[in-house]
DNA sequence: TGCAAATGTGAGTATGTCTCACATTTGCAA
DNA sequence: TTGCAAATGTGAGACATACTCACATTTGCA
């Protein structure tokens, strides 16, 4: 392993490529990095190689791309700036309850394919430059904890489909956690606001199924 | 900077310390670890300065941890053991709809204070190693998203507190970039249910306030 | 007492990110 | 056309850090 020194800030690319030519550098460069992200994930993408299959020097990377970092969120932003726009779209003229059911769905599909189709996303997302292995051993640990509250379920409502409550059970844990990870991030404040708003919600969900 | 080479397994300890006295060793080593993770993230702790404080040659950490990620990964062990006894014992005998809604109520309360006073908890679970501005990042992002989402909640509900509108939306919005999360890192099939089970919970959070 | 297994050591290796001094190309004004 | 500053390009190597390994020491026990 090498070394991975502690990280300060995100940093825009050093300098924007003005001329014809380094604009169409920069852009087989993140075609490149695209790629690798794609055949390994970001963490096993080296800089090296980048630059090789780039066909581009190591130090013209670092001309316009300050850290490794900086290529993936470079990626990561074009998608964030598309999904953007259609979120904004579908999201534009909803007048009533049922337009917005409509509208919600289609932009949940909408989203879950992209994560699906898009490997930069998916690497980006699923588990943002962590351990594939240990994201593995995380999820094992919530399953069995979520078994506590899927037994529960099941006392409560024994005729109700199983794979359903199993779902609705883990998926209610999941979002749990979730909700933590999100509420140690913000300000207090609003991360108690938010544990109280999970739990409304949660409570909704598990009572009234 | 230095290397961080594509990972491969969890490994467990790369021998169980036997004798007392490496017992007593490896728990510096992890009290070290745990201070340290304390003071500046794992991310930004080095081996070296974990053998350091311990006491111990570096040498010597290895012999009882196959790799860094292991030593964050003991620690985090003890939490979630910690954790999974509590869990059950607040789940074990309910009964009623009344019971469930104190339980899980406490339960969740219980968890969020695990969060925040624990600080390696706190770094494990704030983004998994990953980066803290990264993070704040996407943050930003999913907020600018989720804006969306609230006015058309106050289009919708104009006489409703404004910071509750805020809030829910958010949460929304967050836990459904989570279920998006959690349903790439599973079986296609259960991502499927899991996605659907996630439009329902929030388009009820949404309709239903 | 002796010896094998357990434990301890730290200089050295491997592997990666990122820098820097210098070469080349481009745009543009005189 | 020429000259020159700014933009761009290069890659050897500085640097940082995780991890190994050959060897030293200590322990448990027959």
């Amino acid at each position: 392993m090498g070394a991975t020194p502690a990280n300060e800030q995100i940093a825009s690319p050093r300098r924007a490529p003005s001329q014809q030519r380094s604009r169409e550098r920069v852009e087989r460069m993140l075609a490149a990095a695209s790629a690798l992200i794609a055949e390994q994930g970001s963490d096993a993408m080296r800089m090296g190689e980048v630059a090789e299959r780039a066909g581009v020097s190591i130090g013209s990377l670092y001309q316009f791309f300050p850290d490794k970092r900086a290529i993936v969120w470079a990626l990561a932003e074009r998608y964030t700036a598309e999904s953007q726009a259609c979120i904004s779209a579908a999201l534009k003229d909803i007048s009533d309850a049922e337009g917005l059911k409509r509208a919600f769905s289609e932009l949940v599909d909408i989203y879950y394919g992209l994560f699906l189709a898009e490997p930069v996303m998916r690497d980006i997302w699923s588990g943002t430059q962590a351990d594939k292995a240990l994201r593995q051993l995380e999820l094992a640990d919530s399953r069995a904890n979520a078994e506590f509250l899927i037994a529960v379920l099941k006392r409560l409502r024994p005729d109700a489909d199983p794979v359903a409550l199993d779902t609705t059970a883990f998926l209610v844990w999941q979002m749990g956690e979730a909700a933590m990870r999100l509420a140690i991030s913000v300000e207090r404040q609003e991360g108690d606001r938010l544990v109280a708003a999970y739990k409304r919600m949660a409570l909704r969900e598990l009572l009234a199924e």
